[in-house]
DNA sequence: TTTCTGAATTTCGTATACGAAATACAAGAA
DNA sequence: TTCTTGTATTTCGTATACGAAATTCAGAAA
Protein backbone atom coordinates (compact mmCIF):
# COMPACT_ATOMS: atom_id res chain seq x y z
CA UNK A 1 0.00 0.00 0.00
CA UNK A 2 1.26 3.32 -0.61
CA UNK A 3 1.98 6.01 1.51
CA UNK A 4 -0.33 8.98 1.79
CA UNK A 5 1.31 11.56 0.06
CA UNK A 6 0.62 15.82 2.28
CA UNK A 7 -0.71 17.75 -0.80
CA UNK A 8 1.11 20.72 -1.91
CA UNK A 9 1.87 23.50 -0.03
CA UNK A 10 0.28 27.01 -0.96
CA UNK A 11 4.17 27.64 -2.20
CA UNK A 12 4.60 25.49 -4.21
CA UNK A 13 1.16 25.79 -5.85
CA UNK A 14 1.97 29.60 -6.21
CA UNK A 15 5.75 28.49 -7.99
CA UNK A 16 3.79 25.92 -10.07
CA UNK A 17 0.72 28.71 -11.23
CA UNK A 18 3.55 31.53 -11.87
CA UNK A 19 5.98 29.25 -14.16
CA UNK A 20 2.99 28.16 -16.14
CA UNK A 21 2.29 31.28 -16.60
CA UNK A 22 5.67 32.80 -17.62
CA UNK A 23 6.45 29.60 -19.60
CA UNK A 24 2.75 29.68 -21.48
CA UNK A 25 3.67 33.57 -22.24
CA UNK A 26 0.82 35.17 -20.43
CA UNK A 27 3.31 36.65 -18.54
CA UNK A 28 5.31 38.51 -20.61
CA UNK A 29 9.58 39.22 -20.61
CA UNK A 30 10.10 41.90 -18.74
CA UNK A 31 7.03 42.19 -16.73
CA UNK A 32 7.25 43.17 -13.10
CA UNK A 33 6.11 40.79 -10.68
CA UNK A 34 4.37 42.56 -7.65
CA UNK A 35 3.99 40.30 -4.90
CA UNK A 36 0.71 41.98 -3.30
CA UNK A 37 -1.17 41.55 -6.72
CA UNK A 38 -0.16 38.35 -7.47
CA UNK A 39 -1.13 37.36 -3.52
CA UNK A 40 -4.38 39.51 -4.16
CA UNK A 41 -5.01 37.20 -7.29
CA UNK A 42 -4.51 34.14 -5.94
CA UNK A 43 -6.01 34.89 -2.55
CA UNK A 44 -3.13 33.79 -0.43
CA UNK A 45 -0.83 36.29 1.70
CA UNK A 46 2.26 37.42 0.01
CA UNK A 47 4.10 34.85 2.05
CA UNK A 48 3.97 31.74 -0.12
CA UNK A 49 4.50 34.38 -2.96
CA UNK A 50 7.44 35.75 -1.84
CA UNK A 51 9.25 31.96 -1.62
CA UNK A 52 7.98 30.58 -5.09
CA UNK A 53 9.59 34.00 -6.42
CA UNK A 54 12.69 32.91 -5.05
CA UNK A 55 12.54 29.67 -6.26
CA UNK A 56 11.95 31.02 -9.54
CA UNK A 57 15.19 33.21 -8.89
CA UNK A 58 16.83 30.32 -8.61
CA UNK A 59 16.30 28.81 -11.50
CA UNK A 60 16.42 31.83 -13.68
CA UNK A 61 13.17 32.02 -15.08
CA UNK A 62 13.04 35.65 -13.54
CA UNK A 63 15.79 38.07 -12.49
CA UNK A 64 16.18 41.11 -9.98
CA UNK A 65 15.97 44.66 -11.38
CA UNK A 66 18.42 45.42 -8.79
CA UNK A 67 15.88 48.20 -8.18
CA UNK A 68 12.67 47.01 -6.81
CA UNK A 69 10.96 43.43 -6.86
CA UNK A 70 11.84 40.82 -9.98
CA UNK A 71 10.66 40.86 -13.77
CA UNK A 72 10.15 37.86 -15.93
CA UNK A 73 13.63 37.16 -17.77
CA UNK A 74 13.87 38.04 -21.53
CA UNK A 75 14.33 35.25 -23.97
CA UNK A 76 17.19 35.89 -25.40
CA UNK A 77 18.44 34.48 -28.70
CA UNK A 78 21.73 33.49 -27.43
CA UNK A 79 20.78 31.49 -24.67
CA UNK A 80 18.00 30.28 -26.84
CA UNK A 81 20.52 28.99 -29.49
CA UNK A 82 22.71 27.64 -26.66
CA UNK A 83 19.71 25.23 -25.34
CA UNK A 84 19.38 23.90 -28.72
CA UNK A 85 22.87 23.37 -29.32
CA UNK A 86 22.97 21.55 -25.75
CA UNK A 87 19.86 19.29 -27.00
CA UNK A 88 21.68 18.27 -30.59
CA UNK A 89 24.50 16.97 -28.39
CA UNK A 90 22.00 15.17 -25.85
CA UNK A 91 19.35 13.95 -27.35
CA UNK A 92 20.92 12.28 -30.21
CA UNK A 93 22.72 10.47 -27.16
CA UNK A 94 19.84 9.78 -25.22
CA UNK A 95 18.21 7.86 -28.51
CA UNK A 96 21.93 5.79 -28.28
CA UNK A 97 20.78 4.82 -24.36
CA UNK A 98 16.86 4.68 -25.41
CA UNK A 99 18.12 1.88 -28.00
CA UNK A 100 20.37 -0.04 -25.48
CA UNK A 101 17.89 0.17 -22.45
CA UNK A 102 14.11 0.79 -23.86
CA UNK A 103 10.90 -1.25 -22.30
CA UNK A 104 9.53 -4.43 -23.88
CA UNK A 105 6.71 -2.37 -24.65
CA UNK A 106 8.63 0.50 -25.73
CA UNK A 107 6.83 -0.27 -29.59
CA UNK A 108 2.85 0.48 -28.03
CA UNK A 109 4.47 3.39 -25.73
CA UNK A 110 5.38 4.58 -28.61
CA UNK A 111 2.45 4.18 -30.89
CA UNK A 112 -0.32 5.67 -28.29
CA UNK A 113 2.28 8.68 -28.30
CA UNK A 114 2.22 9.17 -32.06
CA UNK A 115 -1.39 8.80 -32.13
CA UNK A 116 -1.88 11.58 -29.50
CA UNK A 117 0.57 13.88 -31.29
CA UNK A 118 -0.80 13.14 -34.70
CA UNK A 119 -4.97 13.75 -33.31
CA UNK A 120 -3.29 17.19 -31.46
CA UNK A 121 -1.65 18.42 -34.81
CA UNK A 122 -5.06 17.97 -36.35
CA UNK A 123 -6.93 19.32 -33.70
CA UNK A 124 -4.75 22.60 -33.91
CA UNK A 125 -4.88 22.72 -30.00
CA UNK A 126 -0.87 24.75 -30.08
CA UNK A 127 -0.65 24.13 -25.94
CA UNK A 128 -1.69 20.65 -26.60
CA UNK A 129 0.79 20.47 -29.26
CA UNK A 130 3.93 21.93 -27.38
CA UNK A 131 3.12 19.69 -24.24
CA UNK A 132 3.09 16.20 -26.26
CA UNK A 133 6.00 17.67 -27.80
CA UNK A 134 7.75 17.61 -24.74
CA UNK A 135 6.05 14.30 -23.94
CA UNK A 136 7.23 12.72 -27.12
CA UNK A 137 10.79 13.69 -26.04
CA UNK A 138 10.42 12.85 -22.33
CA UNK A 139 9.82 8.81 -23.00
CA UNK A 140 12.86 9.08 -24.54
CA UNK A 141 14.91 10.26 -22.24
CA UNK A 142 12.83 7.94 -19.85
CA UNK A 143 13.70 4.68 -22.32
CA UNK A 144 17.25 5.91 -21.64
CA UNK A 145 17.14 5.62 -18.17
CA UNK A 146 19.27 8.59 -16.83
CA UNK A 147 17.64 10.51 -14.76
CA UNK A 148 20.09 13.57 -14.81
CA UNK A 149 19.39 14.27 -18.83
CA UNK A 150 15.56 13.87 -18.05
CA UNK A 151 15.72 16.86 -15.22
CA UNK A 152 18.55 18.74 -17.03
CA UNK A 153 16.01 18.71 -20.58
CA UNK A 154 13.03 19.41 -17.98
CA UNK A 155 14.35 22.05 -16.93
CA UNK A 156 15.57 23.11 -20.12
CA UNK A 157 12.14 22.57 -21.85
CA UNK A 158 10.35 25.40 -20.00
CA UNK A 159 12.77 28.00 -21.15
CA UNK A 160 11.99 26.71 -25.11
CA UNK A 161 8.37 26.37 -24.29
CA UNK A 162 8.50 30.33 -23.88
CA UNK A 163 9.97 30.32 -27.44
CA UNK A 164 7.77 27.60 -28.80
CA UNK A 165 4.79 29.47 -28.13
CA UNK A 166 5.55 32.12 -29.70
CA UNK A 167 6.48 30.33 -33.00
CA UNK A 168 3.44 27.94 -33.05
CA UNK A 169 0.86 30.65 -32.27
CA UNK A 170 2.19 32.45 -35.61
CA UNK A 171 0.66 28.98 -37.63
CA UNK A 172 4.48 27.22 -38.34
CA UNK A 173 3.03 23.91 -38.83
CA UNK A 174 4.14 21.26 -36.21
CA UNK A 175 3.02 18.67 -39.02
CA UNK A 176 6.57 18.56 -40.17
CA UNK A 177 7.87 17.71 -36.70
CA UNK A 178 5.62 15.14 -36.10
CA UNK A 179 6.95 13.45 -39.39
CA UNK A 180 9.85 13.66 -37.88
CA UNK A 181 9.00 11.88 -34.54
CA UNK A 182 7.83 9.32 -36.71
CA UNK A 183 10.56 8.74 -38.30
CA UNK A 184 13.23 8.21 -35.47
CA UNK A 185 10.36 5.74 -33.41
CA UNK A 186 11.10 4.04 -36.94
CA UNK A 187 14.53 4.12 -37.21
CA UNK A 188 14.90 2.97 -33.45
CA UNK A 189 12.09 0.16 -33.83
CA UNK A 190 14.36 -0.96 -36.37
CA UNK A 191 17.43 -0.95 -34.21
CA UNK A 192 18.93 1.40 -36.65
CA UNK A 193 20.84 3.66 -33.43
CA UNK A 194 23.29 5.89 -36.15
CA UNK A 195 19.80 6.69 -38.65
CA UNK A 196 17.96 7.11 -35.52
CA UNK A 197 20.39 9.39 -34.07
CA UNK A 198 21.04 11.41 -37.26
CA UNK A 199 16.89 11.78 -37.67
CA UNK A 200 16.94 13.36 -34.31
CA UNK A 201 19.90 15.51 -34.97
CA UNK A 202 17.89 16.53 -37.90
CA UNK A 203 14.73 16.96 -35.79
CA UNK A 204 16.64 19.39 -33.42
CA UNK A 205 18.53 21.42 -36.18
CA UNK A 206 15.31 21.94 -37.90
CA UNK A 207 13.49 23.06 -34.73
CA UNK A 208 16.13 25.35 -34.03
CA UNK A 209 15.88 27.00 -37.60
CA UNK A 210 12.61 27.49 -37.76
CA UNK A 211 12.08 29.34 -34.30
CA UNK A 212 15.38 31.27 -34.56
CA UNK A 213 14.30 32.66 -37.88
CA UNK A 214 10.94 33.86 -36.27
CA UNK A 215 11.86 34.67 -32.47
CA UNK A 216 14.79 37.10 -34.56
CA UNK A 217 11.58 38.68 -36.24
CA UNK A 218 10.02 39.77 -33.44
CA UNK B 1 30.52 53.72 -13.96
CA UNK B 2 29.19 50.73 -12.85
CA UNK B 3 25.96 50.32 -10.83
CA UNK B 4 26.02 49.25 -7.03
CA UNK B 5 24.26 46.17 -6.55
CA UNK B 6 22.15 45.46 -3.85
CA UNK B 7 23.90 42.74 -1.05
CA UNK B 8 22.91 39.41 -0.81
CA UNK B 9 19.88 39.07 1.12
CA UNK B 10 19.26 36.76 4.09
CA UNK B 11 17.42 34.17 2.07
CA UNK B 12 20.16 33.75 -0.79
CA UNK B 13 23.41 34.13 2.21
CA UNK B 14 21.25 30.87 4.03
CA UNK B 15 20.73 29.14 0.89
CA UNK B 16 24.54 29.37 -0.35
CA UNK B 17 25.57 28.05 3.76
CA UNK B 18 23.20 25.50 3.18
CA UNK B 19 24.24 24.65 -0.12
CA UNK B 20 27.59 24.39 0.87
CA UNK B 21 27.08 22.56 4.26
CA UNK B 22 25.37 19.79 2.11
CA UNK B 23 28.22 19.95 -0.87
CA UNK B 24 30.69 19.74 1.12
CA UNK B 25 29.24 16.86 3.31
CA UNK B 26 29.16 19.07 6.47
CA UNK B 27 25.71 18.02 6.22
CA UNK B 28 24.71 13.91 5.89
CA UNK B 29 22.52 12.30 3.67
CA UNK B 30 19.14 11.94 5.55
CA UNK B 31 19.74 14.40 8.20
CA UNK B 32 16.91 16.28 9.16
CA UNK B 33 17.01 20.11 8.59
CA UNK B 34 15.84 21.94 11.42
CA UNK B 35 14.28 25.47 10.69
CA UNK B 36 14.12 26.45 14.42
CA UNK B 37 17.76 25.20 14.60
CA UNK B 38 19.03 27.15 11.74
CA UNK B 39 17.71 30.43 12.56
CA UNK B 40 19.13 29.77 15.44
CA UNK B 41 22.70 28.91 14.30
CA UNK B 42 22.73 31.72 11.66
CA UNK B 43 21.16 34.49 13.99
CA UNK B 44 17.87 35.11 11.50
CA UNK B 45 14.40 34.57 11.75
CA UNK B 46 12.60 31.33 10.27
CA UNK B 47 11.48 33.24 6.91
CA UNK B 48 14.98 33.35 5.18
CA UNK B 49 15.34 29.46 6.41
CA UNK B 50 12.38 28.52 5.17
CA UNK B 51 12.90 30.16 2.00
CA UNK B 52 15.90 29.02 1.64
CA UNK B 53 14.53 25.57 1.50
CA UNK B 54 12.29 25.72 -0.53
CA UNK B 55 14.92 26.56 -3.20
CA UNK B 56 17.13 23.78 -2.13
CA UNK B 57 14.02 21.39 -2.35
CA UNK B 58 13.18 22.69 -5.80
CA UNK B 59 16.93 21.94 -7.09
CA UNK B 60 16.95 18.35 -5.30
CA UNK B 61 19.52 18.82 -2.28
CA UNK B 62 16.95 17.90 0.34
CA UNK B 63 13.58 16.11 0.06
CA UNK B 64 10.41 16.06 2.08
CA UNK B 65 10.58 13.42 4.00
CA UNK B 66 6.33 13.07 3.99
CA UNK B 67 6.48 13.51 7.57
CA UNK B 68 7.73 17.17 8.96
CA UNK B 69 10.61 18.76 7.40
CA UNK B 70 13.05 17.74 5.31
CA UNK B 71 16.21 15.34 4.98
CA UNK B 72 19.50 15.81 3.11
CA UNK B 73 18.73 13.94 -0.07
CA UNK B 74 20.70 10.66 -0.41
CA UNK B 75 23.64 10.45 -2.71
CA UNK B 76 22.39 7.31 -4.96
CA UNK B 77 24.83 5.55 -7.05
CA UNK B 78 22.45 5.79 -10.09
CA UNK B 79 21.92 9.27 -10.05
CA UNK B 80 25.60 9.73 -9.50
CA UNK B 81 26.23 7.48 -12.30
CA UNK B 82 23.63 9.30 -14.64
CA UNK B 83 25.60 12.80 -14.22
CA UNK B 84 28.89 10.89 -15.42
CA UNK B 85 27.10 9.52 -17.92
CA UNK B 86 25.44 12.82 -18.94
CA UNK B 87 29.05 14.58 -18.61
CA UNK B 88 30.27 11.84 -21.18
CA UNK B 89 28.58 12.98 -23.58
CA UNK B 90 28.31 17.04 -22.61
CA UNK B 91 32.24 17.55 -22.00
CA UNK B 92 33.95 16.20 -25.75
CA UNK B 93 31.07 18.14 -26.67
CA UNK B 94 32.39 21.49 -24.78
CA UNK B 95 35.95 20.39 -26.29
CA UNK B 96 34.62 20.53 -30.04
CA UNK B 97 32.92 23.98 -28.86
CA UNK B 98 36.11 25.38 -27.34
CA UNK B 99 38.12 25.16 -30.10
CA UNK B 100 36.09 26.52 -33.01
CA UNK B 101 35.23 29.56 -30.41
CA UNK B 102 38.26 30.00 -27.88
CA UNK B 103 39.47 33.17 -26.87
CA UNK B 104 43.01 34.26 -28.31
CA UNK B 105 44.20 34.28 -24.14
CA UNK B 106 43.04 30.52 -24.28
CA UNK B 107 46.88 29.15 -23.89
CA UNK B 108 47.62 31.99 -21.11
CA UNK B 109 44.41 31.27 -19.40
CA UNK B 110 45.08 27.05 -19.14
CA UNK B 111 48.81 27.80 -18.62
CA UNK B 112 48.03 29.74 -15.37
CA UNK B 113 45.27 27.17 -14.61
CA UNK B 114 46.88 23.95 -14.46
CA UNK B 115 49.49 26.03 -12.33
CA UNK B 116 47.04 26.61 -9.74
CA UNK B 117 45.70 22.97 -10.16
CA UNK B 118 48.90 21.29 -9.51
CA UNK B 119 49.53 23.59 -6.65
CA UNK B 120 47.09 22.37 -5.31
CA UNK B 121 48.11 18.72 -5.57
CA UNK B 122 51.34 19.57 -4.20
CA UNK B 123 49.18 21.35 -1.08
CA UNK B 124 47.01 18.48 -0.06
CA UNK B 125 44.24 20.75 0.23
CA UNK B 126 41.08 18.28 -0.87
CA UNK B 127 38.76 21.10 -1.38
CA UNK B 128 41.03 23.27 -2.96
CA UNK B 129 41.30 20.43 -5.42
CA UNK B 130 37.84 20.03 -5.64
CA UNK B 131 37.06 23.75 -6.82
CA UNK B 132 40.43 23.76 -8.79
CA UNK B 133 38.73 20.79 -10.71
CA UNK B 134 35.06 22.42 -11.40
CA UNK B 135 36.91 25.62 -12.45
CA UNK B 136 39.28 23.72 -14.97
CA UNK B 137 35.86 22.19 -16.20
CA UNK B 138 34.61 25.81 -16.01
CA UNK B 139 36.80 27.24 -18.05
CA UNK B 140 36.40 24.98 -20.95
CA UNK B 141 32.49 25.62 -21.30
CA UNK B 142 33.59 29.25 -21.30
CA UNK B 143 35.12 28.61 -24.10
CA UNK B 144 32.59 26.93 -25.34
CA UNK B 145 30.50 30.25 -25.20
CA UNK B 146 27.56 27.93 -24.52
CA UNK B 147 25.34 29.29 -21.51
CA UNK B 148 22.96 26.13 -21.16
CA UNK B 149 26.12 23.74 -20.50
CA UNK B 150 27.42 25.92 -18.52
CA UNK B 151 24.55 26.27 -16.23
CA UNK B 152 23.42 22.11 -16.23
CA UNK B 153 26.81 21.69 -15.30
CA UNK B 154 26.96 24.06 -12.70
CA UNK B 155 23.87 22.60 -10.99
CA UNK B 156 24.99 18.70 -11.49
CA UNK B 157 28.69 19.89 -10.10
CA UNK B 158 27.11 20.22 -6.63
CA UNK B 159 25.78 17.12 -6.87
CA UNK B 160 29.25 15.67 -7.74
CA UNK B 161 31.21 17.28 -5.29
CA UNK B 162 29.18 15.64 -2.46
CA UNK B 163 30.01 12.32 -3.57
CA UNK B 164 33.84 13.83 -5.02
CA UNK B 165 34.71 14.66 -1.21
CA UNK B 166 33.85 11.44 0.25
CA UNK B 167 36.74 9.83 -2.86
CA UNK B 168 38.92 12.75 -2.18
CA UNK B 169 39.27 12.58 1.65
CA UNK B 170 39.98 9.25 1.33
CA UNK B 171 43.14 9.67 -0.04
CA UNK B 172 42.29 8.88 -3.77
CA UNK B 173 45.52 10.79 -5.71
CA UNK B 174 44.67 13.59 -7.91
CA UNK B 175 47.50 13.84 -9.58
CA UNK B 176 46.09 11.83 -12.48
CA UNK B 177 43.75 13.38 -12.79
CA UNK B 178 45.74 16.86 -13.79
CA UNK B 179 48.01 14.73 -15.87
CA UNK B 180 44.81 14.26 -17.36
CA UNK B 181 43.67 18.11 -17.80
CA UNK B 182 47.42 18.45 -18.89
CA UNK B 183 46.66 16.30 -22.08
CA UNK B 184 43.39 17.75 -22.80
CA UNK B 185 44.59 21.45 -23.01
CA UNK B 186 48.00 20.20 -24.63
CA UNK B 187 45.67 18.44 -27.82
CA UNK B 188 43.69 21.27 -27.72
CA UNK B 189 46.18 23.58 -27.78
CA UNK B 190 47.93 21.88 -31.15
CA UNK B 191 44.53 21.86 -32.56
CA UNK B 192 43.30 17.89 -32.73
CA UNK B 193 40.10 18.10 -31.38
CA UNK B 194 39.63 14.20 -31.89
CA UNK B 195 42.69 13.49 -29.22
CA UNK B 196 41.21 16.79 -27.24
CA UNK B 197 37.89 15.19 -27.37
CA UNK B 198 39.02 11.15 -26.52
CA UNK B 199 41.04 12.40 -23.64
CA UNK B 200 38.19 14.28 -22.29
CA UNK B 201 35.58 11.45 -22.89
CA UNK B 202 38.46 9.16 -21.06
CA UNK B 203 38.95 11.92 -18.24
CA UNK B 204 35.66 11.34 -17.21
CA UNK B 205 35.41 7.59 -17.28
CA UNK B 206 38.31 7.18 -14.97
CA UNK B 207 37.09 10.01 -12.67
CA UNK B 208 33.72 7.74 -12.99
CA UNK B 209 35.45 4.60 -12.54
CA UNK B 210 37.21 5.40 -9.73
CA UNK B 211 34.45 7.44 -7.93
CA UNK B 212 31.68 4.86 -8.22
CA UNK B 213 33.95 2.10 -7.05
CA UNK B 214 34.26 4.11 -3.71
CA UNK B 215 30.89 4.88 -3.32
CA UNK B 216 29.61 1.04 -3.57
CA UNK B 217 31.91 0.73 -0.90
CA UNK B 218 30.59 2.84 1.79
C1' DT C 1 6.66 -6.43 31.41
C1' DT C 2 4.74 -4.57 26.76
C1' DT C 3 1.18 -2.16 24.19
C1' DC C 4 -2.08 1.35 23.64
C1' DT C 5 -3.87 6.10 24.10
C1' DG C 6 -4.24 10.85 24.44
C1' DA C 7 -2.28 15.12 26.24
C1' DA C 8 1.88 18.00 25.85
C1' DT C 9 5.37 19.45 22.84
C1' DT C 10 7.58 20.33 18.63
C1' DT C 11 7.80 22.20 14.24
C1' DC C 12 6.00 23.17 10.11
C1' DG C 13 3.32 26.39 6.71
C1' DT C 14 1.17 30.58 6.38
C1' DA C 15 -0.63 35.11 7.95
C1' DT C 16 0.36 39.44 9.63
C1' DA C 17 3.35 43.27 11.21
C1' DC C 18 7.11 46.37 10.64
C1' DG C 19 11.19 48.86 9.15
C1' DA C 20 13.96 50.18 5.20
C1' DA C 21 14.68 51.50 0.62
C1' DA C 22 12.98 52.79 -3.77
C1' DT C 23 9.59 55.22 -6.55
C1' DA C 24 6.18 58.79 -7.45
C1' DC C 25 4.82 63.15 -7.13
C1' DA C 26 3.99 67.89 -5.84
C1' DA C 27 5.79 72.36 -4.73
C1' DG C 28 9.40 75.68 -5.22
C1' DA C 29 13.76 77.42 -7.81
C1' DA C 30 15.87 78.21 -12.13
C1' DT D 1 8.41 76.09 -18.81
C1' DT D 2 12.00 72.53 -16.86
C1' DC D 3 14.76 70.97 -13.09
C1' DT D 4 15.39 70.10 -8.26
C1' DT D 5 14.20 68.50 -3.79
C1' DG D 6 11.62 66.96 0.07
C1' DT D 7 7.72 64.10 1.33
C1' DA D 8 4.15 60.54 0.74
C1' DT D 9 3.42 56.09 -1.05
C1' DT D 10 4.65 51.67 -2.54
C1' DT D 11 6.71 47.40 -1.99
C1' DC D 12 10.19 44.63 -0.68
C1' DG D 13 12.75 41.59 2.92
C1' DT D 14 12.47 39.93 7.35
C1' DA D 15 10.51 39.29 12.05
C1' DT D 16 6.93 37.65 14.70
C1' DA D 17 2.46 35.39 15.59
C1' DC D 18 -0.66 31.63 15.13
C1' DG D 19 -3.09 27.42 13.90
C1' DA D 20 -2.59 22.72 12.36
C1' DA D 21 -0.46 18.39 12.08
C1' DA D 22 3.04 15.21 13.52
C1' DT D 23 5.86 13.41 17.21
C1' DT D 24 6.84 12.33 21.94
C1' DC D 25 6.05 10.41 26.07
C1' DA D 26 3.71 9.47 30.50
C1' DG D 27 0.34 6.72 32.40
C1' DA D 28 -3.39 3.16 31.88
C1' DA D 29 -4.65 -1.45 30.17
C1' DA D 30 -3.17 -5.91 28.74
Amino acid sequence: MDAIKPPKTLSEQTHDILLNAICSGEFEPGQRLNQDEIAARLQVSRQPVNSAISVLKASGFVEDTGRRGVVVSQISVDQFLSIFELRSALEPFAIRLAHQRKPVDAAKQAQDMLKRGWNAVASKDVSLQINLDYEFHEMIYGWAGNPAIRDTMRTNWNHIRRSMGVVLRRGVASKTSWEEHDRIIAALMRSDVELAEDEMRQHIERAQEKTAALLSEC
